[in-house]
DNA sequence: CGGCATCCGCCCGGATACTG
DNA sequence: CAGTATCCGGGCGGATGCCG
């Protein structure tokens, strides 16, 4: 799990988050990134983060084996034909599951997850984990107002 | 840094995962949650994760000191002055920012990051990083057919 | 200066109908 | 069974104009 010290040393506020000692350690290996790996890394979070992957992802994981397109349907509660075509197609762009077509009549495909897909997963449930961890903190009235503004 | 260990016993991977030893730890924590808790978490990440809110975030992070909206327009490259503010009251209603109005003429507005605005980032950060340190991971041709389709 | 109100274009995603 | 093709409605976000 991640794991957040805080500690003040003087005005400064140091983070100690695992191999991260502080904050603007973390943002200087951001700024390190080409234009190029930003763009592409960001294309990958809006894609993954969008409205139905992380479900699909879910789904799969959770059943353990590789799922017809029809059990995907049904277990993907809400999602219509189109849209999980569409978004099966771009998972499969993006390295995160596998398809395989049986040539048989009537067709049969399978999804599968792969090994990225399953790393991507565990990634954002740790994320998910602390966020649901500390849903009491995210409310403006937990916010302490540091700065009292001026009468 | 969150830490990843893949390892094959028998049939089954194990994932080190830190304090989280494999997978289905991780997902029985997940449906251990309340669809409340599920359903607040859900909109919490989804709203974090539109277009604007992180940036903004990021750049309240790099500035380390108040800003006010002015400067936030200049430096959130792109974005219009509606959805500025209406992505601030977001952040100001999730506890991720703090708004201070100084009674002035003219009016002056400075916004700064709250301590669980800033712990948010890191994790985000964090999972940033995972994603363009496998960059060239993500790519359908990266991915391996385990499943040989059948002749 | 830091908004709010209004209008508007666009894209996402849903519904429906059809096909190899 | 697992798609494509087409149409369409809602919402998000951008541009512009006005206010305390």
């Amino acid at each position: 799990m991640v794991y957040c010290i805080r500690s003040k040393e003087g005005t400064r506020t140091i983070y100690t988050h695992l191999e991260v000692t502080d904050l603007s350690d973390m943002f200087d290996f951001c700024s390190s990134m080409t234009d190029e790996q930003d763009a592409r890394a960001r294309e990958l979070i809006e894609r993954a983060a969008a409205k139905w992957p992380l479900r699909i992802l879910h789904v799969l994981s959770d059943a353990g084996a590789p799922l017809r397109f029809s059990r995907l349907m049904e277990r993907v509660e809400g999602i219509s034909q189109k849209v999980l075509t569409q978004t099966l197609r771009t998972l499969e762009r993006d390295g995160l599951i596998i398809r395989t077509l049986y040539p048989q009549v009537p067709p049969r495909v399978e999804y599968e997850l792969t090994p990225l897909g399953r790393d991507l997963l565990i990634q954002v449930a740790a994320l998910w984990r602390w966020i649901v961890e500390r849903l009491g903190d995210f409310d403006a009235r937990k916010a302490v107002r540091l700065t009292v503004a001026g009468v």
